[in-house]
DNA sequence: GCTCATTTGTTCGTATGTATC
DNA sequence: TGATACATACGAACAAATGAG
């Protein structure tokens, strides 16, 4: 590695850039293990304290995660964000939460739909996977979602019993089997009035107003992977989000 | 400084722990500098790597930002968050965002309101202010908001000017002048079918349903400072969140 | 515009402590 | 128990930015 020949970026930042690259890249995959500090700084020609550095910045950014004794190893969703909850339904601050029962509706594939895929990134005429869940508390339904995926990234997707979709959430399905995990996710928040489908769905008169949610997940790389929408029933639970 | 006799917590642990106190304490207020790493190490009679090593992990935790060449400084809300906006207003992702007046109706004291007093962590015997503003765009209301603080934890508030409350953000105004930065925020999301007084203001019909938010706002040590309601309307805009 | 003292940033190397298997 | 790998701590040298004179 050359130590700032011409180009000023320091040693440690070509590193962590490398690594980082190789993660996103899918060349390291979360749970796999990187070579030991002292290898690494073999390999690369610099010293053990400049490898250290960059992998401490990983480890700081949720790339990387340490464990003394054993090594160092790459994080997924859940090493890097504690406590990912997209939906975290409570009667009041410091209230109760309400315990959530995924129910699934149907997965199926359908052609690109010109506002999504723009969201997503991806091409006018790539196929979408359409996913509708329902989220039952107290056998009450209080969230209907639609997620769309690109197909092409997640293909075999239909493949999936059912029943894995209600059994944990989706996010981590989608990075055991397809090794992406959720790095960030931006949400637009409004109501709207249920139309005909929704509104059976939910059991609420149609044209109820509901809380609204628009959901865009992010995997490495800031690249879209879902777009969601969420129709919420906030009567009796309200939703928390914290930043 | 002890270096890990019969405890042991690392020295730069320790180090790191007592600056943060300080900075925490109000010792240290938003702005201060702190001694540069060669005098800290005398100080603490450590080496300057044990020093850098504590004053960078505060540094990545927010609490102080470095200048080459210039030194170590305690930093707030701007500095620690680059992008806080409790209301940015897309009318769609990637769409425009609604630019916001921000008018103020009222400031007052109140004697303490139970629930709100809870949420504050104060006894509720404590008095409160009140601050009620109106978040409009395009000569439209679009947010309605009442927010309430501890009196005891912003003494001589009312004697502000009552248009600083319409220049910069409430945040910034209450950082500067109590030396308290935003650390996190919290919100619980729904909708509200809007009662007179609210739908007076917003110039909307008594009982349609806006998107409602309540928020708790933190500052050091996850001291609770401002609880706020704040009503919206959606129709053209909604509420962006990131996370 | 230049120089110099100050302060942080980068890099090296070494020694020792501690957790894991 | 020993080998491995990460964690802590020290110290030294030089680079790069800042601000004062």
């Amino acid at each position: 590695m050359n130590k700032r020949l011409g180009d000023s970026t320091p040693v440690y930042l070509k590193l962590q850039t490398k690594i980082q690259s190789e993660i996103e890249n899918g060349r390291l995959s979360p749970g796999d293990c990187i070579p030991p500090e002292k290898e690494l700084a073999q390999m690369h020609q610099v010293s053990v304290g400049t490898v250290k550095k960059a992998i401490l910045n990983l480890a700081n950014e949720g790339y990387l995660y340490r464990i003394q004794g054993k090594g160092t190893f790459v994080a997924g969703t859940t090493m890097r964000r504690e406590n990912l909850r997209y939906y975290c339904c409570l009667n009041a601050f410091g209230g109760k939460e309400a315990s959530l029962k995924i129910k699934f509706l149907e997965l199926k594939k359908t052609d690109g739909i010109e506002q999504i895929n723009c969201y997503l990134k991806i091409r006018h005429n790539q196929g979408l996977y359409e996913l509708r869940r329902l989220f039952i508390s107290n056998k009450k339904p209080l969230i209907y979602c639609v997620s769309y995926f690109p197909q092409k990234l997640f293909e075999g997707l239909e493949t999936f019993q059912t029943n894995r979709f209600e059994r944990i959430p989706l996010y981590l399905l989608l990075e055991k089997k397809y090794g992406l995990p959720t790095t960030s996710n931006r949400e637009l928040i409004g109501t709207v009035k249920t139309d005909e489908d929704c509104s059976k769905i939910l059991k609420i008169p149609q044209g109820t107003s509901v809380l609204f949610i628009e959901m865009i997940s992010f995997t490495y790389r800031k690249k879209p992977y879902e777009y969601r929408q969420s129709y919420c029933i906030t009567d009796t639970h309200k939703f928390l989000r914290e930043y």
